[in-house]
DNA sequence: GCCAACGTTGGC
DNA sequence: GCCAACGTTGGC
């Protein structure tokens, strides 16, 4: 099957790439929106390239790219009651939400901010770069991933 | 911190 | 099943 690419949003003091590089690989729980919960569900799969976004900061912008390491399977913090992504819907047997594995690639030399996101004639369309767009999780066209890779400073696409 | 845009909830 | 009210996201 070949490689898809996705972007996911994260906002740096709850979770940043920093976090992720330190631990290598983390579940990416806590989605609680039903369009990017399928997309985790049913489209997300190990080896996916994916772009690592910090949101709800002064200057937004794809700092890293991580990897799929799981395909999408149920986000267990939603039936623990402990947590605080519980939702009392949710349970093993009826799962409600889920989620996937990330493990740590790169951090971009240089950050691709969403003004330079919007200012490039490739990158206009990336969804992330739509006002409202609210997805935590996007899809990215492989010739986005690979102009964004650029821009950032990365000439050889590590996951090839 | 503000507020527009969006998704969800719940009364009817 | 409509839609107003509400809560959340995220750029600014």
């Amino acid at each position: 099957m070949s490689r898809n690419y996705w972007l996911f949003k994260s906002e740096p003091d709850a979770f940043s790439l920093d976090d992720l590089r330190v631990m290598g690989h983390e579940h990416w729980d806590g989605v609680r929106n039903y369009q990017a919960c399928n997309m985790l569900r049913d489209d997300i799969h190990e080896g996916d390239g994916v772009l690592f976004y910090h949101s709800r900061i002064k200057e937004p912008a794809v700092v890293g790219i991580a990897q799929v390491a799981r395909s999408g399977y149920p986000d267990f913090t939603a039936w623990n009651p402990e947590s605080k992504y519980f939702d009392p819907r949710a349970s093993a047997e009826k799962p409600v939400w889920y989620m996937v594995d990330v493990a740590f690639v790169a951090q971009l030399p240089t950050p691709v901010t969403l003004n330079q996101i919007k200012g490039h004639p490739a990158l206009t369309d990336m969804m992330v770069a739509r006002k409202g767009s609210r997805l935590s999780v996007q899809p990215v066209r492989p010739e986005e991933w690979r102009a964004v890779l650029a821009l950032g400073g990365i000439g050889v696409d590590p996951l090839g």
